[in-house]
DNA sequence: TCGCTTTTTGACCAATTGGTAAATACACGA
DNA sequence: TCGTGTATTTACCAATTGGTCAAAAAGCGA
């Protein structure tokens, strides 16, 4: 029997799914689509290829399955900004909560980075459905605390992009930050609660 | 006689590694270097595929000639950046030359964002050789600046870190950006603006 | 233990890839 | 116009790649 006609999985096919997936968001985020084979693949997950062929049709459903999962995880910091909340402190916390996602999730990060550099060929529908309303309702949110007087007038849409580009460029370009520097995880929270909180106005 | 034995290079000469390079920075920022394929540089610059290799050694001749060229050029904001000028107004010539350079040369920026994506296995020993001793001679500037009192206390690396994000962000997220809002060019150079001018102390 | 399903593998394949060899077409100074 | 080095192409190759198939192995309920 095929293994996607909706029979509850087996726990063999839990754990080696995760296996696999696992393994190929290490090779994805490290060569990008087009540069990961499924040979690398396999071995990473300690299975032979026709075995991961077995699991998943193909080398894209695997790629897509990631960016699916990747796409809910990933909006999570900013689905948390709540428009009742202090808008510094709800403003903060979001730039700290995404701060620590690139920290935690570099390979995430990257794939994702991977993914839009490339022109969002496989997740064109998904940041349209997915992250467009989002970001909107987000930006709208902000653009109320304005009118409200409660921060400075700042571009909602920009201010949101320059806390993706700040953050995640820790996990996206940490090749290019560790010959530059040793790493200085401190610094960069201090840095990036200076820079958002003295444009949003606090003395 | 072979390309490289240090003749005056023909003018076809000239004009066919141009080409060739052009097309190739369409390729290799499109897809990354394992996904860019040599059919594809020969099918863009409208030549053979052992024409190409009659006038590089190899795919990777390519790239890192491109990696190379790209280093001149894409230092030069941060060199202009003037420790006897005034320190606000040149950080924020910084800013706006890279955003500007971002803009006119997306693929060259996505080219890097590539390479340093997938851990700069190709230009390690460039970051090195003449990014770093740029770089740390740029922080000590701006140090000196905010030891003098010009400019708020800010950490000069992650200053200059949040410079590139920002800046790169438009061109090597521009797919994700165009998704969600339609290009509002004058915007992002106003945001820049007052983010690092209030960061640096301005009121 | 038996029998059936799930899981895994070794052998294989067609297409694509980076690269080569040799022959041909071309430019251009004498 | 001729001859020599330059430029280009056609035909090809070995390695890699995503993917298939049938057979073997391993689980597992009865």
């Amino acid at each position: 029997m095929s293994i996607d006609t909706a029979k509850k999985p087996t726990r063999i096919q839990q754990r080696n799914r995760h296996k696999i997936l696992d393994a190929a968001l290490d090779v994805f985020s490290a060569h990008g689509y087009r540069g990961a084979t499924l040979d690398q693949i396999a071995e990473a997950a300690g299975m032979s290829k026709p075995n991961i062929l077995y699991y998943f049709s193909g080398k894209e459903e695997i790629h897509v399955t990631l960016l699916s999962q990747l796409m809910e995880t990933w909006l999570d910091p900013l689905v948390d900004m709540d428009a009742q909340g202090d808008p510094v402190t709800e403003i903060l916390a979001y730039v700290q909560r995404k701060l620590d996602m690139a920290r935690a999730l570099p390979r995430e990060s990257r794939l994702f980075a991977n993914e839009i550099l490339q022109g969002a060929p496989r997740m064109g529908p998904h940041l349209k459905a997915d992250l467009k309303p989002l970001f909107d309702e987000k930006c709208a949110v902000v653009n109320g605390w304005i009118k409200a007087g409660k921060i400075a007038p700042v571009d909602a849409h920009h201010l949101i992009f320059s806390i993706w580009a700040t953050t995640q460029h820790y996990a996206d370009f940490a090749a290019q930050i560790s010959t530059l520097i040793g790493s200085d995880v401190d610094a960069a929270d201090a840095h990036l609660r200076r820079l958002f909180s003295s444009v949003l106005g606090v003395k």
